[in-house]
DNA sequence: AGCGGGATTTTCT
DNA sequence: GAAAATCCCGCTT
């Protein structure tokens, strides 16, 4: 059940998020990931695209918990979202990274990489698992693009610390992490 | 290992 | 006009 995520506070559902996986169909392949990197973005932070106001670029931040937010950044990439929160709240999960659980020979062939580089950052990951604009406003209990819930990790498991690449509201921590998992972008 | 430029959309000044 | 929730490549230490 995705309910959770409209009830958490958005920095809570960023970690929660932590372990859960997403299940999706490339050519015609089951691809399963678990999420080991995300970020939490609300209207009332700077750093947010919803900081502003609704625009048509975040109008599915405001709608309902547990769509898929898809952005283009810097001419060329995607990165994408797991909307949280209630009806016109503008908060969401950004994924940074998640770990291949099946398919890694696919993902790679659409990396033109190997190892972590498949998939450890955000636009990184988009590009590995096919997630463009097409797929913004999708709802993630869909079977073609699902998002699986799992039991929450042990908090010790759990890091913390100052989101990346950003310069407004720089010193909030609302990044987390997996400890030493390798598919993490940044230490 | 670390820096700098290029790609080039959406939004705000 | 410029910055941005990024990545890649080539050059320099």
């Amino acid at each position: 059940m995705l309910k959770m995520l409209s009830t958490l506070p958005v920095e809570q559902a960023a970690s929660r998020l932590l372990g859960c996986e997403l299940e999706l169909v490339i050519d015609g392949r089951m691809i399963r990931v678990r999420i080991v990197e995300t970020e939490a973005y609300h209207q009332t932070d700077a750093a947010s695209h919803s900081y502003n106001g609704r625009t048509p670029r975040n109008d599915v931040m405001f709608g309902p918990a547990g769509y898929l937010y898809v952005y283009f950044t810097y001419g060329m990439h995607y990165c994408c979202n797991v909307v949280t929160g209630s009806l016109d709240e503008g908060s969401a999960v950004l994924i940074r990274a998640v770990e291949p659980l099946t398919g890694r020979s696919l993902l790679e062939k659409r990396r033109l990489k190997t190892g972590v580089e498949i998939t450890n950052g955000p636009a990184k990951l988009c590009q590995a698992l096919g997630i463009d604009a097409t797929l913004n406003g999708h709802n993630l209990e869909h079977e073609s693009l699902r998002l699986i819930i799992k039991p929450a990790l042990n908090s010790e498991m759990v890091e913390q610390s100052r989101r990346i690449g950003i310069t407004k509201a720089a010193d909030v921590p609302w990044r987390f992490y997996i400890r030493s998992n390798p598919y993490v972008s940044k230490q």
